[in-house]
RNA sequence: GGCCGCGUGCCAGAGUGGUCUAAUGGGGCGGAUUGCAAAUCCGUUUAUCGUCGGUUCGAAUCCGACCGCGGCCUCCA
């Protein structure tokens, strides 16, 4: 195996996998956008947002190294947005107008609790955006500590860490104000429907991520753009800044009237102002005054010629464009001296999509998955979170029921090495070391989970009783994958039976687990396995333990 | 129409010029164990790498054409 000594990433900004080389190793500046709370996140988002904690476990462990730099310790700040701020909903008027996300969220909660989907003492207001947000924001986190996601964790400690778009407004007007006096947007339309726009020909740099440089965007194809919204635009690709509508359900006060922000200005802004800023002392809370002092820094911060403003940005392939590509726009114009070449964040980081069961997932097709769907029927957070990592993340991966039971096996195997409390001796330590050496190879190598996990197993297939030394290999290991780490669903025990997550003690179970133990004691094996049969027929797998107790879970 | 990516066994998924006669996990098969199962453990099995052509001493790996799938160009992880 070649020996690789250094972190190797592919940068979506340069197609090419080159070294990944921080202004700063000691402090590596990380934004990922995150999702949007209008609905429960789904096992696609989850995916990506994983494949960025990954990264950041990895640039952490003592087990990577950076070109140019020594081994560490490194501390990776990674900010992750909430967008609770609705924005437009319809195809044809992309920049504005529509029905609000959130509306249309509130809408659907109320039918979910009339169908019973969410239990009908969640007290929640439906007609209230910001309520709507905050549940689904709730549940967000929920499904990502689970899954062991490293900044929703830290979330909890620092808040700013997760900046939520509706505080960061104001933030948003500074930076717009920003864009109008460097000449990179312009206002439009008279004064009740008045638009901001951001000028893409200001910015010589417009199409560099995406390829799509503005002779080659087409104009106005399949009459998708609405021609009322463009004609106050001086280019096709212009994008919204700030909409005047003081109608709409969520709006904030602002030079240009009361109104909502465009969706990609909340990026630039609270990633500069979290990452490249770096903290105040004040974590953003409920509170809007105690962020004022961000406000100012935000209308001085500057960054030399056209230096990149954080070290890493990820999302998913389909943000590229347009989104990164105007974060990049906006960013560079707003925060660069010399905005032409800036390319706002050094290295850019964009998971492909999953599939599921060979399928693109979506709601119509019913395979349509979220964590909190898959937990509720007894798979392990940790399963989960192995499934939606262990393929490369520049694949289509794709999801299976079959991979998610084969993930599970996994965990359960490294969990028994894990441990593992025999006192080491030599042939461990250097047994463990290889391993060691072999995973860290894979992961500087673009981070290559998959191969990094084939290596651990094949290390796994060579231990017969495993060492102490071997259990700190894997929890080494683990610091980077992040699925021991994650606690187990709990189970419900009777006097008769061990209940798995999933399932719950049902008397009609109780009483055949009574009759089979009966008949088993008997010795009436005929009688004991037609009670199996039985409730195999219900759904229900059940496994004898030498404790003579019986354990049930969901037939497979 | 433009730009971009992918196509490896029954499944998932590594491998991007030479022990690849293709990693790893699952499945299958055989055995241990079990009243029987399940789980676990041990052993074993399965691919010539979408198709065709080219480059090379040598290709899954590079080049070309074709077929198939997908992404972006429009909200979307």
């Amino acid at each position: 195996m070649a020996l690789i000594p250094h972190l190797k990433l592919y940068n979506s900004l340069t197609r090419s996998v080159e070294p990944f080389v921080p202004a700063d190793a000691g402090r590596i500046t990380f934004y990922s956008c995150g999702p949007t709370v209008y609905d429960d996140a789904h096992i696609g988002n989850f995916r990506s947002f994983l494949a960025a904690d990954v990264l950041k476990r990895f640039l952490q462990s003592p087990l990577c190294q950076l070109e140019g730099t020594g081994p560490g310790p490194r501390t990776v700040v990674h900010v992750m947005n909430i967008t609770d701020v609705g924005h437009m909903t319809e195809d044809d008027v992309a920049d504005g107008g529509g029905e609000d996300k959130m509306a249309l969220a509130g809408r659907r909660i109320a039918e979910a609790k009339k169908s019973g989907k969410i239990p009908a003492n969640v007290q929640i207001d439906a007609t209230d955006p910001y309520a709507v947000a905050g549940f689904y924001a709730q549940r967000f986190l929920e499904d990502a500590r689970q899954l062991g996601l490293l900044v929703a964790i830290e979330a909890q400690k620092d808040a700013s860490l997760m900046p939520r778009a509706s505080a960061f407004v104001p933030g948003m007007v500074v930076v717009i104000e920003r864009l109008i006096a460097r000449g990179n947007a312009y206002v439009a339309g008279s004064t009740g429907q008045r638009a901001v726009y951001f000028s893409v020909q200001s910015f010589a740099g417009y199409g560099k991520l995406s390829g799509n440089t503005l002779d080659k965007l087409r104009e106005g194809e399949g009459g998708r753009v609405n021609a009322a919204d463009q004609a106050g635009k001086r280019h096709p690709a212009d994008f919204l800044l700030w909409k005047e509508d003081p109608r709409h359900i969520m709006k904030w006060e602002s030079p240009w009237g009361w109104g909502y922000p465009g969706w990609h200005i909340e990026c630039s802004v609270m990633s500069v102002w979290r990452a490249a800023i770096g903290r105040t002392d004040t974590p953003i809370g409920e509170s809007l005054p105690a962020l004022e002092q961000a406000w100012g820094a935000l209308t001085s911060f500057t960054k030399p010629g056209s230096q990149a403003l954080i070290d890493l940005h990820s999302g998913g392939e389909d943000n590229a464009f347009p989104h990164h590509e105007c974060e990049i726009a906006q960013s560079c114009c707003a925060f660069n001296q010399t905005p032409a070449g800036g390319v706002f964040a050094r290295s850019w980081f964009h998971a492909r999509h999953l599939f599921v069961e060979g399928e693109k997932m979506s709601k119509s097709r019913g395979n349509f998955f979220t964590p909190r769907d898959l937990f509720a029927q007894g798979h392990e957070p940790a399963a989960l979170r192995l499934e939606l990592i262990r393929a490369h993340y520049r694949t289509n991966a794709n999801f299976t029921m079959q991979g998610l039971a084969d993930s599970a096996r996994m965990v359960e195997r490294w969990r028994k090495i894990a441990s593992a409390t025999t006192p080491g001796t030599t042939a461990p330590k250097a047994r463990a070391q290889d391993v060691l050496t072999a995973f860290a190879d894979a992961m500087h190598d673009d981070l290559n989970v998959a191969k990094a996990i084939g290596a651990v197993n094949a290390w796994l297939n060579t231990i017969a009783t495993p060492s102490a030394d071997d259990a700190e290999a894997i929890r080494l290991i683990d610091q980077v994958l992040g699925v021991l780490e994650r606690p187990r669903l709990a189970s419900q025990g009777t006097e008769l039976a061990e209940y798995a997550p999933g399932t719950e003690p049902h008397p009609a179970i109780e009483g055949r687990l009574q009759a089979r133990k009966a008949a088993r004691a008997a010795k009436d094996f005929k009688a004991s396995d037609t009670i199996r049969d039985e409730l195999a027929a219900l759904g229900y797998a059940i496994k004898d333990t030498p404790s003579g107790r019986v354990e049930v879970s969901r037939k497979k």
